[in-house]
RNA sequence: GGCCCCGUCAUCUAGCGGUCUAGGAUGCCAGCCUUUCAAGCUGGUUGCGCGGGUUCGAAUCCCGUCGGGGCCGCCA
C-alpha cells in the first residue's frame, strides 16, 4: 500500500476558521497516523480575496495548533509550487486541452444575465443551474460575441443523463443524477481557474490520496470526479494531465491511486446553523487570545465529528494520532460547544506543572498590563509561586490576570463592592490587630500566617470569614482571590502589613451605639 | 423549488438486532468540604421525532411522514 498523501488547501482569505482548523486537523491526523505526508497548499486563485498577511496569519494559526506540514509554500517540496496562483500555467494548459477535447466550451453570458436567469428560475420554481445555452456555439457565433466585446468563461460539459455514484469514507455510497448538475465554470472571464478546476488538478497532480473536507463540498464532488476522469483518462497512452504537466515543466503525477473522499459533518452554532461570525468567535486566533491551549483546541476540534468510544474524550495529541480514524467520524452536524471547550481547557490546565503554567501565563499577564514585556526574575519567581494557587481556579489562561495581577502592582486598587461588603463593622479592629499579628509571625510562611490569624479569630471571638475577608480585601483589593495564607506568604511581609494598615482608612465605622 | 445529508438526555456523544429498566461527558440542581472564589467528592435531572412494517425480539433493518441542515456563484 502506498503511503497516504493528504492536504489542507485553505484560501488565504482572512484568518483560520475553526471549521478549517478541524478539517486541517483531521487531514493532519490521518497523515501522521498513517505514516503519510501532509501537504499545505494555499488556494489563492481568487486574487480579490488573497493577500500575503492573510496567508501568514493562516500559517501562524496552523503552527500554533501544532499542525506541521511536510510540503508547503514556505518550505517547498517535490510537487510544488504550493501557492496555487503559481500553478496557473498548469491550469491554463488543462483548460485549453479540455476545450480541444470538446469537454469544455466557451460561454459568453455576462454575470448579470446569469443572475437574471437565476432569479427567473427561482420565481418559476425551475432548477437554477446554467441552461447550457452556449454549449454548441459555432465559431462564427463565438466571434460575434467577441466582437460585441464580451468575454467568455469556460464551462465543463456535464453528462445529460445517467448518475454518478462514489464511495465516501463517512457517508457511504452517494449517488447523484447528472441531470442535477449543470455545466459549471472552470475558468473565469479573466482566464483564472475556479475552485473546481484548480483544486481538482492540483490534488491529482500532487498525488493526494485522501481528501477530507467539509460536508458543504459534498455536492461539488461529482463535478470534480468528472474532471478527474477527463484528466486521468489515458486511453491514448498518456493522460491529459500528464501532457499538461509535461508542457508546463512540472514533475509527473506520482504513481498513486486516485483520491478517495471523506465529507465531514458541518460545524453548527447554538442555533444549529452553520457556524459563522454571528456565533461569536470563529477564528482560532481568538481562542488562543482567550487563553485556550493549543493541545486542548486539537482535542476539542477532534471531537467535533469524531469519537473514540463511549467514554474517552480527553486525548493528548499523540493519542489522537494513534487513535483517530475516519471510520469513527459521525454524520450528524457537530455543535461547537464552548462550555465543553472550557471544561476541557480547565482540565488540561490542572495538569500543567508550575513552571509550565507560569510560562503560559506570562503573555496573558503582559497583555493585561500586569507584567512588563520583559518580567524580572523576581516577578517570574512570584508568578511561579502563584501558579499552583490559580491552577484550580481558572479554565482559561486569560482568567488568571484578574485573580493575581494585584500581586505585581505597586499599589492595590480596592474594589468598591468588596470594600462595602467587608470593610465595615468590626473590620477596623480586625485590621489593626491583623497588622500587628502579621508583623510578628515567624517564620513568614503560610502555616504560621494561618496560625496567627486563627489566634486572632479566637482573640476577637470571630469566625475565619470575618477575619480573613477584611485582610483579603486589604491586600488583594478584592473579596475573591487565591487562598489567603499561601498568597500572603509569597509576598513581602512589609508590603502586606502596609496594605493592611492602609486599608484601615477605608473601613466604614459602625453606627453610633451598635 | 430541486438535489444531497442528518434525526438518541437541555447540549455533544456511545450504541452498528438481544448484554439498553440506553452508557459517558458538558450544563444545571442539591449535599459534603470550606478563609473568598474555585477545585474535589457524592447524589439528582431529563432522551431513542412520529407512524407503519420486517423479526421470537428494533435505538439499531425497511418504508413513509415530520423536523433540521447543506448545496445549487465568473467564493472556496
Amino acid at each position: 500500500m502506498t503511503a497516504p498523501r493528504l492536504r489542507f488547501p485553505p484560501a488565504p482569505s482572512g484568518w483560520l476558521h475553526v471549521g478549517g482548523a478541524r478539517t486541517a486537523l483531521y487531514n493532519w491526523l490521518a497523515a501522521r497516523g498513517g505514516d503519510g505526508t501532509f501537504v499545505l497548499r494555499i488556494e489563492d486563485t481568487d486574487a480579490e480575496r488573497s493577500d500575503d498577511a492573510a496567508m501568514r496569519g493562516m500559517l501562524d494559526s496552523l503552527r500554533w495548533l501544532g499542525l506541521t506540514w511536510d510540503e508547503g509554500p514556505d518550505i517547498g517540496g517535490p510537487h510544488g509550487p504550493y501557492l496555487q496562483s503559481a500553478r496557473r500555467p498548469l491550469h491554463d494548459a488543462v483548460v485549453r486541452r479540455l476545450q480541444e477535447a470538446g469537454q469544455a466550451y466557451e460561454a459568453f453570458e455576462t454575470a448579470e444575465e446569469l443572475e437574471a436567469d437565476r432569479q427567473r428560475a427561482q420565481e418559476q420554481g425551475r432548477p437554477p443551474g446554467y441552461s447550457g445555452a452556449h454549449r454548441d456555439l459555432t465559431p462564427e457565433q463565438r466571434a460575434a460575441y467577441r466582437a460585441e466585446g464580451r468575454e467568455a468563461v469556460v464551462r465543463a460539459r456535464t453528462p445529460d443523463e445517467g448518475t454518478i455514484a462514489f464511495d465516501d469514507a463517512v457517508r457511504g455510497t452517494v449517488e447523484v443524477g447528472w441531470d442535477q448538475i449543470s455545466d459549471f465554470v472552470i475558468a473565469r472571464a479573466d482566464g483564472s481557474p475556479t475552485y473546481y478546476l484548480a483544486n481538482t488538478v492540483d490534488d491529482l497532480a500532487q498525488g493526494i490520496t485522501l481528501i477530507a473536507r467539509g460536508e458543504d463540498l459534498l455536492n461539488a464532488t461529482p463535478r470534480q470526479l468528472l474532471l478527474a476522469d477527463w484528466l486521468l483518462d489515458d486511453t491514448g497512452g498518456h493522460s491529459l494531465l500528464d501532457e499538461a504537466l509535461a508542457e508546463t515543466g512540472l514533475v509527473p503525477r506520482p504513481d498513486v491511486p486516485r483520491p478517495t473522499y471523506a465529507h465531514l459533518p458541518i460545524i453548527v452554532g447554538e442555533d444549529r446553523k452553520k457556524l459563522g461570525k454571528r456565533h461569536g468567535s470563529v477564528a482560532v486566533d481568538e481562542y488562543r487570545d482567550q487563553g485556550y491551549l493549543p493541545e486542548v483546541m486539537c482535542n476539542f476540534l477532534a471531537l467535533l465529528g469524531w469519537s473514540y468510544d463511549d467514554r474517552t474524550e480527553r486525548f493528548t495529541v499523540p493519542e489522537l494520532i494513534e487513535r483517530f480514524s475516519l471510520d469513527r467520524v459521525g454524520r450528524n452536524p457537530a455543535l461547537f460547544d464552548t462550555d465543553k471547550l472550557r471544561a476541557l481547557n480547565g482540565d488540561r490546565i490542572k495538569e500543567l506543572g508550575d513552571t509550565e503554567l507560569a510560562d503560559r501565563l506570562v503573555p496573558f499577564l503582559i497583555a493585561a498590563d500586569a507584567l512588563p514585556s520583559h518580567p524580572t526574575p523576581a516577578q517570574r519567581a512570584l508568578l511561579e509561586g502563584l501558579a499552583p494557587l490559580v491552577r484550580e481556579r481558572i479554565q482559561t489562561l486569560a482568567e488568571a490576570p484578574p485573580l493575581i495581577a494585584w500581586a505585581f502592582a505597586d499599589e492595590v486598587t480596592l474594589d468598591e463592592r468588596s470594600v462595602a461588603k467587608h470593610l465595615k463593622g468590626r473590620a477596623g479592629e480586625v485590621l489593626d490587630r491583623a497588622a500587628a499579628v502579621l508583623s510578628e509571625v515567624e517564620p513568614w510562611q503560610a502555616e504560621t500566617i494561618l496560625a496567627g490569624l486563627d489566634e486572632l479569630c479566637t482573640e476577637l471571638g470571630l469566625g475565619r470569614g470575618k477575619v480573613m475577608q477584611p485582610v483579603r480585601v486589604a491586600v488583594t483589593g478584592s473579596q475573591v482571590s487565591p487562598p489567603l495564607p499561601e498568597t500572603l506568604a509569597l509576598l513581602d511581609r512589609d508590603v502586606v502589613v502596609a496594605r493592611v494598615r492602609a486599608a484601615r482608612a477605608h473601613v466604614t465605622e459602625p453606627a453610633e451605639g451598635s
